[in-house]
DNA sequence: GTATCAGCTTAGAGTTGCTCTAAGTCAATA
DNA sequence: TATTGACTTAGAGCAACTCTAAGCTGATAC
């Protein structure tokens, strides 16, 4: 059993956003003591582990709570569930290229100031004369 | 020269998003026509292009407009923009980890699904069950 | 010539997902 | 008994859009 606080500790999240989602009704085994606070057992502890990695995947409360509802249904909605993970998944593999395209423009964004700081490159006034970059190594996409 | 609607297209962003930037002061090379209508040259396009590179590293407007006001400055602010692209590359790195291991979760959410459908494993009632996933695998970080 | 249309302008309201504050309850310790 | 700490709630604030409404302008359609 674990308090908000504990909980939080445990999962890195704040206490705010915890009790966020337990107030938008994301956690259905949520359970409260005498005074009306709110515990977790190991069962409420595995959906929010769930429901934090739904949200890294850039889901929307609403379409995880519409996933919460599908998973208490049960078996029958194994085929819609399995269809929401590829979908995700996709996105995670754009998300993927996208990310590394990311640390190779800011790996030439460093190299390029080193060269400037040690005057390999004379000057950098003009404001937007970094912009090149995108141009020697254009987007994939 | 491009209008809203132009550049919006090019880049693949909102028209609301590009007016969004320009009210808040974050393409200083900005003109307007004589009916006061956006209007971007080249270099107003770079700037642009570079925002949506800094907004997609996780770069809040605020520090934005910044790093925009050092830019415009000139040479003596280099090692502060050096500092603000090595912290960010920083970032993105972890953001590369994050990808990853987000990427891998969901490849076994797939296969797991798909080992279900294909009556290898015959039930998967408990609502929270595939919460076990991560057991199996735990997070690195 | 005027009607209407697309495309722009603005101010401002609405949305999401937190994030924080204020005011209050409760149990334990000093 | 006082106060401390951890919780509760409702609701305000915030970032970054996202959208709407009302209005202006210039071009084409009749």
């Amino acid at each position: 059993m674990y308090t908000v606080k504990e909980a939080a500790e445990l999962l890195e999240m704040s206490e705010h956003t915890i009790r966020y989602y337990t107030d938008c009704q994301l956690i259905p085994t949520l359970i409260r003591d005498k005074n009306n606070q709110r515990l977790f057992n190991q069962e409420s502890m595995n959906w929010l582990i769930g429901i934090k990695r739904l949200k890294e995947c850039g889901m929307s409360i609403k379409d995880i709570k519409h996933y919460v509802a599908l998973s208490l249904q049960g078996d029958s909605t194994i085929d819609e569930r399995y269809q929401i993970f590829l979908h995700l998944k996709d996105i995670a593999y754009d998300q993927l290229e996208e990310t590394q395209n990311r640390v190779q423009f800011l790996e030439n964004k460093v190299k390029h100031y080193e060269e400037i700081v040690s005057k390999k490159i004379p000057d950098d006034t003009n404001p937007n004369k970094w912009n090149k970059l995108e141009k020697e190594k254009p987007e994939l996409k």
